[in-house]
This record gives C-alpha cells, sequence and structure tokens, in this order.
DNA sequence: GCTCCTGTTCGAACCGGTTCGACTTCATGA
DNA sequence: TCATGAAGTCGAACCGGTTCGAACAGGAGC
C-alpha cells in the first residue's frame, strides 16, 4: 500500500495522488474524490521516511535532556509532557535524547537529520552544546538562557526575580538570617543556569535588605535535604528560613527541620521555587514560585516550529515571571 | 555532503563507500583507509531517513504515554529516562507518543512507519490499542499486562504479590481494619491494569488474615489524599492502617493523618508500592514496595528490540516482584 | 595456456515519496 | 478565428541511501 499502488488503483498518475494529497497544485475534484476512495479502501498513509527523504523535513523535534545519571525533577516530567503534546498538536514527533556532556546523542540527531529542530533542557551558562547548535547552523531552542542570551533562542523562568522575591518576603516578615539552598555541587559546578541566577537574585536581595545570608548546595534527593538542615543549624544557628531551589530535597529539608525540634512556619519558615505538585506535597505546603513547566514547553516548541518555518527569522525569547503562591510555610520571624 | 560526494572524493562508486560503511561485502584494506579519510575529514554521516527508506528500519522506537490530561507520577519519568537510555546504548532514538485512547498519534507512528517498535505504558486489562497492534502485526511491548497476557510481550511489576505482602506485613502487626487507596478512579473505571490487579491482591490477602478492608479510589495528587483520610476515619473509624498504591496522594495521606492527630506509625501505619524517591520524601519515610521503573525500562527495551530483530520469535515476558522496603512508617497495631 | 575461483569493484535498480517542466483541453478575449 | 492562459494531468528526475548481478583482475590448479 505505497503511493504506486494508490494510483494505480485511482487509475492517475503518482504525481497526481501526491498533488491530491498535499494541495500543491490543483485536481479536479472528480480525480480527488476517486483517489480519496481508494486510500479510504486501503487505508494508505504515507511513508514518513520516503516523505522526509523527499522534502528535507522530518516533522519531529528532537527533545535533549540530561541523562539518568543525575536525578529527574518532576519539573522535567512535566515540561517534557507538554513538549509533546504541544508537538503532536502541529503534527510534530518528539524525539529523546538523553545526551550529557560527551554529545554523540545530540549530533546524532543533527547529522544525520533525524530532526528539524531541537529543544535542549539543563542549560549552562556556558553551553558547548549551544556553540555545536549554532555552528552548524541548526534549529533549536533552549529552556534556559546562556550567559549570553541575545543571539540565541530560549524560554526561562527569571529565577534571580523569584528568588529575589523569596528573600523580600521573608525580610518582610523580620527574618535577618537566611540560608540558600542550590542544586548540587555537580550541576552548579557545571554551571548550570538556573543554579546561578537562582544564587544571584537570592544574594542581591539579600543584600538589599541587609540581611544575612550563607548558600549551599544539596544534592537531588531526600537524605541529602535531611543532613543538609542539620549543617546549616550547626554553622549559622541564627538562621531562620531557608530559600530552595531544589525540590527533589524538600521532603528531607521539612524532616531535617522536625528532627530539630523546629516547627513550620512557627520556628522556622521556607520558600523557593518548585513544582506545585511537591510544594503541595509536603506539610505545611510550601509558600513557593511554581515553575510553570507546562507553558515553559509549549512555550518552547512554538519558538521552535516558527524558527523552523522561518530559519531567518531574528532570535526571540520569553522570560516568565510567575508569582510566589501563598501556601503555608513562611511565617514572621520567631521572636529571640 | 553526502554519499555520493564521499564516492567522489574517494574515486569509488557509491555502492562501494556503503559497503566500506556497513561492512555487507568486503573491501580492501587500502580502499576502505581513502574512504574512511575522506568520512573523517568530510564529517559524513549518512542520512537517517534515506537509510530508513531503502532498509525499512528506522532505528527508533516508539513510546506511548498517557496524555498530560492525566497527571504524571515519577515512575513514569524514571521509566521514560531508562528506556531512552537503553535505546540510545542500542543505537536507537525514542520517539514519544502522549497519545490516549483516540489512537490517532499511536496510528500514525504505526501507519507511516515512523517507528521499528512501540512500547506502551498505561496499559488496561481490555486494551484496545494491544488488540490494534495485534491486528496489525506491529511489533511491541507492554509495561503491565492485559487481562490474557500469554499472547503478547510484556514487563510488569507483579502488584497482587506486592500489595498481598503488604496486607501480610500488617496483618502480623496485629491490624485488623486496613483501607486500600487506590488510583483515581478515572484509571480504574478504564480498567487499568495495575490498579486492579493491586487490588485483587489486596483482598486475597485480606480474606486470607481475616481482616476487615475497605477500598477507596484517589485522585493523584495531594488534595486529594487529604480529603480522603477524612472520608475514611468516617466511614470506618477503626481503621487502623493503609495500603496506598498511589503515590502521588503520598503527601496529602500524611497531612491528613497528621490533622486528624494520629501520629504514624505509633496510631496508624502506612505501606504500598512508590517511587522511592516518594517514599524517602515524606517523614516517616514509607515502607513500602519501591517500583524498579529504571528496571523495567531497560527490559522493555531489550525485549522489544529482540522482537524487532526475530518478529517470529515466541512471546516472552517478564513479571516482577520487588521486596518491601521496611522503614518508618509501619508498626504494630495500637491497643484499643 | 586455459579454466575456475575468489576478492574487489562498479552500475543499475530500488525504497516511496515530491516537484518541475511539458503537454492537453477548454474557456476567454481580441 | 486565433492567440492567451488557466486548469488538470503526466512522465521523469530527484532525495540519499542499500543491494543485487555482473564484470574484472590475479592466483591456483590442471
Amino acid at each position: 500500500m505505497n503511493i504506486t499502488e494508490v494510483a494505480r488503483r485511482a487509475g492517475v498518475s503518482r504525481s497526481t495522488v501526491s498533488y491530491a494529497l498535499s494541495g500543491n497544485r490543483p485536481v479536479s475534484d472528480t480525480t480527488r474524490a476517486r483517489i480519496q476512495s481508494v486510500i479510504d479502501e486501503l487505508g494508505y498513509r504515507p511513508n514518513a521516511s520516503a516523505r522526509a527523504l523527499a522534502n528535507g523535513r522530518t516533522r519531529s523535534l528532537g527533545l535533549v535532556f540530561p541523562p539518568a545519571s543525575s536525578h529527574y525533577t518532576d519539573m522535567q516530567l512535566e515540561f517534557i509532557g507538554s513538549v509533546a503534546e504541544a508537538a503532536a498538536a502541529a503534527e510534530h514527533d518528539v524525539l529523546l535524547s538523553a545526551s550529557g556532556d560527551g554529545d554523540r546523542a545530540l549530533s546524532r540527531l543533527v547529522e544525520e537529520r533525524r530532526v528539524d529542530g531541537v529543544i535542549m533542557m539543563e542549560i549552562r551558562l556556558h553551553d558547548e552544546r549551544v556553540d555545536y547548535l549554532l555552528d552548524a547552523g541548526f534549529p533549536f531552542v533552549t529552556i534556559g538562557r546562556i550567559a549570553d542570551p541575545e543571539r540565541t533562542r530560549w524560554v526561562d523562568l527569571d529565577h534571580s526575580a523569584l528568588t529575589a522575591a523569596c528573600v523580600r518576603q521573608l525580610a518582610g516578615l523580620g527574618h535577618r538570617t537566611i540560608a540558600f539552598v542550590n542544586r548540587s555541587e555537580r550541576l552548579v559546578r557545571a554551571g548550570y543556569e538556573s543554579a546561578h541566577r537562582g544564587l544571584d537574585g537570592f544574594e542581591c536581595a539579600a543584600q538589599e535588605h541587609g540581611v544575612v545570608t550563607r548558600a549551599y548546595r544539596c544534592d537531588d534527593d531526600a537524605a541529602a535535604g535531611e543532613a543538609l538542615i542539620e549543617r546549616i543549624l550547626a554553622e549559622q544557628p541564627r538562621t531562620t528560613a531557608i530559600v530552595t531551589v531544589n525540590e527533589a530535597a524538600l521532603g528531607g529539608l521539612y524532616r531535617g527541620l522536625a528532627k530539630a525540634g523546629l516547627s513550620v512556619p512557627r520556628d522556622f519558615s521556607i520558600t523557593g521555587i518548585a513544582a506545585s505538585r511537591w510544594a503541595e506535597a509536603v506539610t505545611p505546603q510550601l509558600t513557593a514560585a511554581d515553575v510553570p513547566a507546562h507553558r515553559m514547553g509549549l512555550l518552547a516548541v512554538d519558538l521552535l516550529l516558527e524558527l523552523i518555518e522561518n530559519p531567518d527569522s531574528p532570535p526571540r525569547h520569553v522570560l516568565l515571571d510567575q508569582p510566589v503562591s501563598l501556601r503555608a510555610s513562611a511565617g514572621a520571624a520567631p521572636a529571640r
């Protein structure tokens, strides 16, 4: 059941079938109807590889995400889902590529022309994958932005604005010593964008409000969070609040506080940036800026498709702000 | 930089280049070396679409997962990641397809020959997608098994054995009234396999141990879990323990118990099946069978690749058991 | 010296689509 | 009446690989 068979049964040439399907040239109504009835009868569907070969468009998008060695976060899952959904709505597929530094997987996608464009997650301030794609002239959109963001297309959450908002809120509640719980050592070292900008926003706002701060890095799991609380309280006992961007450690942070005999939010406040799922799972629920992963996925696909359609269009990007959802984990600083 | 260009520069025919690359026919060492040096110089990579068209193998696998309307679980994320990883190791790509009941997306993958085979998640006991693929004679592996599992290939966690183990453990601790927290109404209604087999295992074991039970369904979020606890305690006040297969509601269940003034595990025990990430995030940590999502992903890819290589091989499947990780949420039944 | 075999290479056909140029037909306007 | 053009269709070339059959060379065996 290929196009030749359809043409034969409809008594027309292969090109006429093609034109009837694509609409790229006029086909008479009667011919079109005859072709359509053959197609319906046979259940014909054009072969994707052949079509891609002929017109140079695969109609799939690459989604490059970090390999399993690093822990996944809920934000990533939601993001992947929304990208798949948005792509499907535009009749595109999504090709997953778990590609780390060894960018074999990425170059496979690009150089073998498996996809028309790429969405990249877990961007670093200086990211060789971005340089590679720019060099190759291959269409791409990043989630997160590199240090010099003007030449590229991206969707990003304004992490520094959000952590700053958290500090501002805590300062307003009277907190004077606040700790920052960042992502893992490995990610920070690698130059992971959101970790750095989140920290920047935190420190700037803290300085502005005359708050004493200390920043910590924390592995992406509950055990690390629990251990970190102990360390924070030992190193800076006057700490009365935390701003966290590490949602995977959240449950551990809460447990650590409980173990230390601190009740949230009476004795200790905690805020940050997290997927709403995690923010709502902990008790008391976390006052935090929710990561709009779903919206970011849709936007990334939009931007990429636009770029693929029109390769010469100027760089575009979207910087998302996000209100802090007031839940129950931040309160007035305890009297001391 | 296509194969013609490589052939021209190496002074050989296109077929010789092809044979040098594939090894499907002998090529002299000197010729091979000449070709290789041209390839290195040009950075040539064969075009994936052309290759797929010529030899009928796309070297990609489809991964069909539920659409975003239903909530994603951590198990799914880990699974997706490990599938991508295993596929990459075998030089295959993974094509995501968020396909619900309207199986447009699935038939696109299959009929347009975008993939060589399909892995399907969220299997139902009676699943029309399975019937469709069987009819089409298309290679596939399911995560979870249909009611009549002998004809198909699958990887499944033995949910009934696991929930039974949870009941057995709780019964041994003296609990006499135990509630079961299942997945959402929608999923159960749809015939979602793990929900049904989990419930079966729970009820059989309960009967065996003379335990009073009641089964509830719960939406996949914290708020639903919190509300459910209230309902359970109202409808069956003698309940002293819960078995849950709903990891997304877990945080809410804990919160509900705390709100009711019940301390875990002193006043109330809770066990179940959950991704270890969630089990470890709650306080006290959940005694539960961990979902081996990573292993399941690898196995699914193995099974599928084997089937693609050898389409006539007999159905194979893997039923995974999993020990219950003893953490801190289950204890002796309170004296009454 | 001649045949046969093996190793190596080439040309052509093919996979299943898309697209370009050219050829009919037929209606329109001068 | 005849040029003009638009609508509709066809054949051929092309996208970039793979694979089959045949050709050719050189060495072994007779």
